[in-house]
DNA sequence: TTATCCTTGACTTATACTGACCAAAATTAT
DNA sequence: ATAATTTTGGTCAGTATAAGTCAAGGATAA
């Protein structure tokens, strides 16, 4: 029996997340080194808290600037509540997919509307390129790809939160 | 916590986006000194805002001419057909691409249009996932990540613009 | 105990802005 | 005409500022 262990990384990114609900727009610029020293920690454990909070698989977009009114800028796109819809996806996927597999379900998406036509094609070819470095570069075995390919495209697929 | 202020170099760049705006022809003419003497800051600022945001790789041409009656031309620039604007993105990514370069080069395209918020994250997500798998499955060295980024954001970026 | 997650700090890189000095084109004086 | 002068803009190096990276070690969970 243990309490929500609150990690400064957990704080930080709750201190984000309500920021972005607070701003309506879904979005919030921030300065590193004042997070930083509001929260007591080294300017860093910020970029750590982005790398492993606000990545794009989380639907969020981060962009920055350094220098002279140097900022960061965290944005969410999509709002990752409808749970269903993305397990309901990722079961689709499964633990493995072929290409063929893969391709028929980025059609079905595509004709649902669920994704455009470029952002289908972006997906696959962003697994083909996979797949060409696992088959030619890296000596992936063709089973070990299938899992790789549902790694990636649950990922994609995840991140667009789709409802 | 204050918020980011917005630099020189921000607002003098909108009032020249606007300008370029307002004229319909895709070419604004400035004076080099008044925009100075406007915004109160030394010349080269002026240089600076045209060097680091009207660069070709945003999408501008700037011409110039010095001594009486000088001026400063900014130029919006279109492309005639995919096969240049392909040239032109493959010529942005470059051999080798760090993960910092391409995020700002996948801001810089969403803010022409080029490419829609989904569409980043998709691809972020992909070149993350490629990051991933290179650093901790294959080994892969920092520099070798660089050429396999640019080689992804290639693929990803050609096959958008002949699609 | 082992693997994963968190945290830190030294080092690196990028951006903004200024001012002194340089270069070119037009105007004016000779 | 030609040279001097004036009117523009260009370049570059220096300073200040702020973010990113990486690796090593500590904390926590499995």
């Amino acid at each position: 029996m243990s309490l929500p262990s609150s990690s400064l990384t957990q704080i930080i990114e709750e201190y984000i997340a309500q920021l972005l609900e607070e701003n309506e727009v879904g979005e919030v610029s921030l300065r590193r080194k004042d997070l930083a020293e509001r929260f007591g920690c080294v300017p860093s454990q910020i970029n750590y808290v982005l790398r492993s909070r606000f990545a794009p698989e989380n639907g969020f977009l981060v962009e920055s600037q350094r220098g002279g009114h140097g900022y960061i800028k965290v944005i969410q796109l999509t709002f990752n509540n409808c749970d269903e819809e993305v397990v309901h996806l990722a079961d689709l996927v499964g633990n493995a997919i072929t290409e063929q597999e893969s391709r028929k379900l980025l059609v079905n998406l595509q004709n649902r509307d669920v994704i455009s036509p470029r952002e289908r094609l972006i997906i696959e070819v962003a697994l083909r390129s996979q797949e060409e470095n696992g088959r030619s570069l890296f000596d992936i075995s063709p089973y070990r790809r299938d899992l790789m390919r549902a790694e990636l495209l649950k990922k994609i697929l995840t991140s667009l939160a789709l409802g």
